[in-house]
DNA sequence: GAATATGTACTCGGATACACATTGTCCGAGTCGATGCGG
DNA sequence: CCGCATCGACTCGGACAATGTGTATCCGAGTACATATTC
């Protein structure tokens, strides 16, 4: 999986512990990790097209979160930055073996397909039970200092 | 995820219809789907590190399932191809946030990690519930030709 | 003093290189079976 | 006829390229703010 991911959720979290309206610059979501800041402006791209964050630009401007964190699920993400695609695509092999019918669609009927598709959908189904407000409360409940820790960088990267 | 997954699991379930014993070369299984038999066999060899198939030189060699059907799983296959690693690793990024210490592994209280982790765990979970030879029988009773057709086909492929 | 035109700095966005992993191919080491020879 | 040495062909195994995807970077288009100018 891309490392894209990782720097995506972890901005978006962040995103979700400064007061609403604001907008942050690539540039500083970047510097909080110390993360090539161009590339994180690429990923920050792919999740403004999902619908996930918005972008402004001129002074002032950046990326904040376009909806409320309850309704964005870690599955969100990853699918905005990895693709909808499931990691296993069936390549219908079966086309080529013994007793092959042309107007099957394997992907649907191989047996092998659905195995892994169940797998995926497991996988799947456990990211979207994840929202981005319940991950914030659980880092809340476990480190209270995060929120300030947090809020206090951004204003000194503001420098 | 590899293509050489797929190519695996199929390769492994024909390996289950034919008479214990019996190797069959990497050329045949390739010749069997149209897939490129040097490739295939680097596959196979995968396998064979892995102790899923046991492989045998010379006139009448070839691979051979390692140990019985049953206690072979999806995961098993896709684990020696792919390796063991999750798709999502933590790169730890908190070590370079604000209130980091240095002597604890986010790999384990990062919970953006922990939360992908219990995704791959039902990934995984879900791919250790299905053996080769589950998926053996769920294909005998829907195609029943399956197994005779796979056979002839093995035999065809002899000329 | 207020409104407006202008300049400037800042930000995103896409186009452009680089690196690595996956995919694909090839040839050599080893092995088994067949064959021919000798007993 | 039987046993054995030799030969040959077949198979895996790892080393060697080609390709595609992910990673990283740079520069241009657009925007909002601040400033200077004019009424």
């Amino acid at each position: 999986m891309s490392e894209g991911v990782e720097w995506a959720v972890h901005s978006c979290l962040n995103l979700t512990w400064l007061p609403s309206g604001q907008a942050v610059p690539a540039a500083k979501l970047a510097a909080f990790y110390g993360l090539p800041a161009a590339y994180l402006n690429k990923q920050l791209q792919a999740l403004a097209r999902a619908g996930i964050v918005t972008s402004t630009s001129g002074p002032r401007g950046g990326f904040q979160l376009a909806r409320s964190p309850e309704t964005i699920t870690l599955l969100d993400i990853v699918v905005a930055i990895e693709g909808a695609d499931a990691a296993f695509r069936c390549e219908q092999l079966l086309k080529e073996g013994p007793g092959a019918d042309p107007t099957v669609d394997y992907r649907q009927s191989c047996l092998v397909s659905q195995a892994m598709s169940r797998a995926d959908l497991a996988w799947r189904k456990e990211l979207a039970g994840q929202t981005l407000a319940g991950l914030k409360a659980q880092v809340e409940q476990r480190y209270p200092a995060t929120p300030g820790n947090t809020v206090n960088r951004f204003t000194a990267l503001r420098a």
